[in-house]
DNA sequence: TTGTAGGCGTTATCAG
DNA sequence: CTGATAACGCCTACAA
């Protein structure tokens, strides 16, 4: 069934029928009428490959994201769709992974699509080698690009961030007042965040005279038990007093860590959390965490999709501050 | 940039661009090569919707869930997106909460992008009116339809679930052996999956001589403290030693009303969590859960798309058995 | 207000 | 092995 079948039956050419179905260009109410009966009685609906190639849109946005099962990123996925799908886009979800040659190979495909933007969710997709976003720079001369938390300095790339370096400053510096001399920072993945944290806590440090280095940084195994059984044998190398970490499901496993030394929370060690995810307030002591305002970003990287592909200005670089959140752990 | 111009170029016609393209048809190894070369020199894509119009297919799948949020739905989305796009289909997602209209609207509105198929994701698409799954069966006239944790007997339709009355059941009976007398339910949302726990429930209390009323079974509000404080009140007009919820965030809530009770769990109240995720061991203590096999459900229904689309016949459900996973709260 | 015809960029069927 | 040409189904000037 397509336009012509329409037509045919409507007694009136496909130009009538496209015009009544875009509402576009005058026709009169009685032919208008006739033409939406045929349309409801044969269930018709337009072709969307067809109308997409004339048209040379689907009204179809690509999101990356490294992995969506992550507590933190299917959060944004979830407002951003629902987001653009209230602006009738529809959103092709790509998880990525972490490696650079599945995000180049994952974003290409998604552009072969002939997506109307792309949406990178995660600082995971600022690279630590400026070079290595040229990739994002050569697509952004296609389709607008869009980074939910993460910055990169690019015509036609469009950010929307938090400031973690301030997050993780402020926190250090008042853990630090509250008496911690031995921190540690342990997370995940290297992103771009994780840069922009250590370089908070760092800087917190020094400015009160603690020397934080590299042995003080761990990356952390994925699982929680693995997790908390790396941090039993770091310790037996290091001392700390306190826990900062990438995320709270990392916070979950210094918690495990804790109770199998038979050490306090947070009397002998503090344990901090980032995300403030339901994680933070399911565990006991509750976790103090960072609260990052993924609502707003999500808000702000949506909105902005929405406003660029409207043809709207929209600025290049947005930041909100974060929020810490105290809670028992600290 | 189109295939006219590659050909113009490469001096050869369309069709044997488009040959060389899909590898169809026998091309010279001298011609390919001229063809493939001007390809590259050009960063040339054929574009995907004339290829859809012509095809009749962009090798894309609808994918819809109630919520991504969802800490269960969101790794059943990553699982099946990375196994859909491994064989080169793109997921269209879509989250449709969990109003039955909205869920009609938003079928239809991947329907008429023509996706090759779609999934349903959770027992929240399984209706408690079987009149209300007629929408489905419609859409299951058009493309294959797949359910992943959940059963609808129509043709072309094709699920893979858990078996959660099992499940409920033999951890029911397990409660009252070790002494459980008075189990109430705590769920979030009357899915299917709900309902099924509850006949479990149900059945396993009656077979051990138990009454266990609807006054038993409580809908919880949404936030892990509105839920705690719901149970507070709830306590006061009914006495429970056990909590069976429908999910690991429910049962961190009945954490937090026994911790503020002064309730001792397990000796005062069991807590039994449900889907066996993160949260079952993020708190203190550790919660009992159902793990009910999501990885096994996801890698069936992936299959099942891949292998439907691929030609080949089917199973129209296939059921899995869950695990009990005992932990400290039980 | 309505209809005609050309274009969007492929793929696939036939001839050659 | 290669090339012309007809679909695929819609939108939209331009004509009437």
């Amino acid at each position: 069934m397509n336009i012509y079948d329409i037509s045919k039956e409507a007694g009136v050419s496909i130009a009538t029928v496209s015009r009544v179905l875009n509402g576009s260009g005058k026709v009169s109410a009685k032919t208008r009428d006739r033409v939406l009966r045929v349309i409801r009685e044969n269930n018709y609906t337009p072709n969307a490959f067809a109308r997409g190639l004339g048209l040379g849109t689907m009204r179809t946005v690509g999101i990356l994201c490294s992995d969506v099962s992550d507590l933190y990123l299917s959060e944004a996925v979830y407002h951003i769709e629902r987001t653009l799908r209230a602006y009738e886009y529809d959103s092709l979800l790509c998880c990525t992974g972490f490696e650079l040659s599945a995000k180049k190979k994952y974003l290409k495909l998604l552009l072969s699509k002939n997506v109307d933007a792309v949406i990178f969710i995660g600082s995971q997709y600022v690279e630590e080698d400026p070079a290595d976003n040229d990739y994002i720079k050569e697509a952004a001369e296609t389709v607008p690009v869009f980074i939910m938390n993460g910055y990169i300095d690019a015509k036609n790339v469009y950010c929307a961030l938090c400031d973690e370096y301030k997050a993780t400053f402020d926190l250090t510096e008042k853990l630090i007042g509250s008496g911690v001399r031995e921190p540690v920072f342990l997370y995940r993945v290297n992103s771009e965040s994780t840069r922009v944290k250590i370089r908070g806590i760092k800087d917190a440090c020094a400015k009160a005279g603690i020397n934080f280095g590299e042995e003080r940084v761990t990356v952390c195994p994925k699982g929680v038990y693995p997790c908390a059984e790396a941090l039993e044998e770091l310790s037996e190398t290091l001392s700390f007093d306190c826990a900062l970490c990438a995320d709270d499901l990392i916070a979950v496993s210094v918690l495990k860590y804790a109770a199998a030394k038979g050490l306090r929370v947070p009397r002998d060690v503090r344990v901090c959390g980032y995300n403030d995810s339901i994680l933070a307030f399911s565990t006991s002591p509750e976790l103090t965490s960072v609260d990052n305002k993924m609502f707003a970003l999500c808000r702000l990287t949506a909105d902005n999709v929405i406003n660029k592909l409207s043809g709207e200005n929209i600025s290049p670089k947005t930041v909100v501050s974060a929020d810490i959140i105290e809670r028992q752990s600290t």
